[in-house]
DNA sequence: CTCATTTGACCTTG
DNA sequence: CAAGGTCAAATGAG
């Protein structure tokens, strides 16, 4: 890798990592000046899409615009370097982790028994959401093609946790995954962490969501699988990726105005998650 | 041997 | 009755 262009990563993901303690710091009720939560979420999603675009990939984006483009520069070229592994599994795992900020933060909106289901739709799974999940069904599904997986917490008998979720394949070309959550975790495993480790003497620790006053233990959740374990090549996910930045402005699904206008209306939306049937969920 | 996944059967709901 | 969701025995990986 380039010296440079690893700075400038680096950069962008400390850039990120900044905004996502200012974001753990808000979400837990603290006051930190006049920044919005979706202020902060966009600038985090700006920062690891732009560590993800120092990546090198088959299929570059040309039009990628940041949604906070006044204060970020634009991409419009890219350096023929090597792709680096650990920007890219961080940049990933940084932009799930938003997912669960999210969850998090509507809940408060919501109350927290209010939140009972949510989806959301990503151009990979999303199987890294900082829980363990343990596969218990797959079906066909009458009105897809792409068959649907259903999935409920590891810890569903051993502490009585009745969180579920299913993740179907809605889209080809790009591939887009419908993640859905339903019911939530009473188990240990409420917190989330991602640390990153590299292969020389460094340790960062890169970003990090707590809950509940405990962090995340290597007992508790044990692996964070690395992204190898899906079929598509890092390249892939890397290309995907950008490219459904553009797609999933194009089909930016609210379903609950309300919420998203609360704090989440300028969202660019990398991942997009929308909660649906929550006046239904009683 | 243990544990996660697969898959056909069964259950539930509309 | 059809479709989706769940169960549980069989299977495979480590």
């Amino acid at each position: 890798m380039f010296p440079e262009i690893d700075h400038k990563a680096v950069a962008a993901l400390l850039r990120g990592q900044g905004c996502a303690n200012s974001l753990k710091m808000l979400l837990e009720n603290r006051e930190i000046g006049s920044v919005s939560v979706g202020t902060l979420i966009n600038t985090i999603l700006d920062s690891f899409s732009l560590a993800l675009s120092f990546v090198d990939s088959p299929n570059p984006p040309q039009n990628y615009e940041s949604s906070s483009s006044q204060n970020m520069p634009r991409l419009v070229s890219r350096s023929p370097f090597k792709k680096s592994s650990i920007v890219l599994d961080v940049s990933i795992r940084a932009i799930h982790a938003l997912t669960i900020a999210r969850i998090q933060h509507c809940r408060k909106i919501c109350g927290v028994e209010v939140i009972e289901k949510y989806r959301d739709d990503s151009p990979t799974p999303l199987l890294e959401d900082g829980f363990v999940w343990r596969k218990y069904g797959q079906k066909n599904i009458k009105t897809s093609p792409h068959q649907r997986c259903y999935y409920r917490c590891t810890y569903a008998k051993d502490q009585n946790c009745n969180a579920t979720k299913r993740v179907q394949k809605i889209k080809d070309n790009p591939p887009v995954y419908r993640t859905t959550y339903v019911g939530q975790h009473t188990c240990e495993a409420l917190s989330y962490a991602v640390s990153l480790n590299n292969d020389d003497t460094h340790c960062f620790k890169m970003i990090q969501f707590e809950k509940c006053n405990h962090v995340m233990s290597e007992s508790v959740m044990p692996q964070l699988p690395s992204i190898n374990h899906q079929e598509i090549t890092m390249e892939d996910k890397a290309t995907d990726h950008m490219m459904n930045l553009e797609f999933d402005n194009n089909e930016f699904l609210v379903d609950d105005d309300k919420i998203w206008d609360y704090d989440f209306s300028s969202l660019s939306s990398t991942d997009l998650m929308f909660f649906d049937n929550i006046a239904a969920s009683d």
